[in-house]
DNA sequence: GTGGTCTAGACCACG
DNA sequence: GTGGTCTAGACCACT
């Protein structure tokens, strides 16, 4: 369900959450499905407690899931909603990096190019799920 | 000539060399030009001249600028071509970025929409040097 | 592990890359192998964390080794391979010190000498570990 | 007579020393050759008088030179065996460079044709002379 | 004055 | 515990 990149200079945590929001963006977790508990999942990725907790606090406080003490950690019903609002932001950080290509001297075409291969790329994959 | 926001996630010296690169790109620093000394520019910014010295170390490395000791720091002559090349690695940053807009159900209008006026707003800022 | 020569002109942290690379070509360090913690070898060599932790991020530059924060710092595994390009450039460095040798008298064959002598010493430390 | 490179990672003054020790090794030097003054080689240099200074005062303290206040400095009468028993320690130098090239894994050929290039290459330029 | 190195000690995020 | 960043302040060599 999750794969995590120890090297990687992303923080475990971070992982997890991109990784969780994926599996809401692409369907595969619905509103109300239940995460893996803390244990199970730290035991499965050989990771520790703590660092799952932390990935789920996160989520909790941005309202993507919720948890239940005792039964465990759900996707709220506004999960997409408020998902889909975050990465909005996003755009912007868009714009300052077409801006710094720019500067750069990277031509237009190049850019657009990369766009549309990445745009096309990820709508293929979604359909295909 | 550079602004540091202390409370940023992003280490000070990293911002020094993402502004320094951007003084570079619009043109306001050219190849031979002298930088503040690592003294000065630490008054300046009220911070710490390891920092500085941090920064200034990491863009030598890189070839963008050279230190000679005891008369200061000067940007390289291939200082532009050693930075077309090292922005145009950015390009993948572009495509995992749409990639994740895509995801998040994010128009491909509005992407396109977002591309086309950070490039423009680039090339008119550049032009209206 | 390490020996520090604090008078030495050549900086601490260069001191301590060199002893690592040795370290390596013998083959006392090796692919995947975790080196001491900054902390702990500042600890035993009597030296500020810094220092350590200078030597290391060049040694991460250069691909020699790689960081993971809150694990520790590890040989990577092309290590002997970016050292064995890094250092095939000292033979320009061994060419003019030859020339210089020659100017100033030296017979040609007390420099063979040396080389030979130097070689196969080499050598027989590396068969016999 | 001399050329000096600023950006140089070498000491200017170190640089002044390696070359009049060239000079002298060449024969373009003899003892009792009188050098140039420190205020002369200054202006022509485009180098603080300090530095020449300081180059002069090292080979004075080396036995290669001697200074007479009001007339100059001149190339002493032992200049020659001075500067080749303190060339001869480089041939440790040589040593551990060598064995630093054997255990990078550099082949004995490619060393020893290295050597033979310099030796040769030095001695052509000096019987040119 | 300049850049470069080092120490001492602190704080942070991460696991 | 780990690596990473930062500050404060010092010393050095060089110009």
């Amino acid at each position: 369900m999750f794969t995590i990149d120890a090297l990687s200079r992303q923080p475990i945590y971070e992982q997890l959450i991109s990784q969780l929001e994926q599996l809401l963006l692409t369907g595969s977790l619905k509103a109300g499905d239940r995460l893996p508990s803390v244990r199970s999942l730290s035991m499965q990725l050989s990771i520790n407690p703590n660092t799952i907790q932390k990935a789920y606090a996160e989520l909790d406080h941005r309202g993507i899931l919720y948890s239940v003490p005792g039964k465990g950690c759900f996707i709220s019903e506004n999960a997409p909603a408020v998902l889909s609002s975050y990465k909005r932001k996003e755009l912007r950080t868009l714009e300052t990096l077409v801006k710094e290509l720019a500067l750069a001297g990277i031509e237009k075409s190049s850019i657009l190019e990369a766009v549309n291969k990445a745009y096309t790329d990820s709508e293929r994959g979604r359909t295909d799920d």
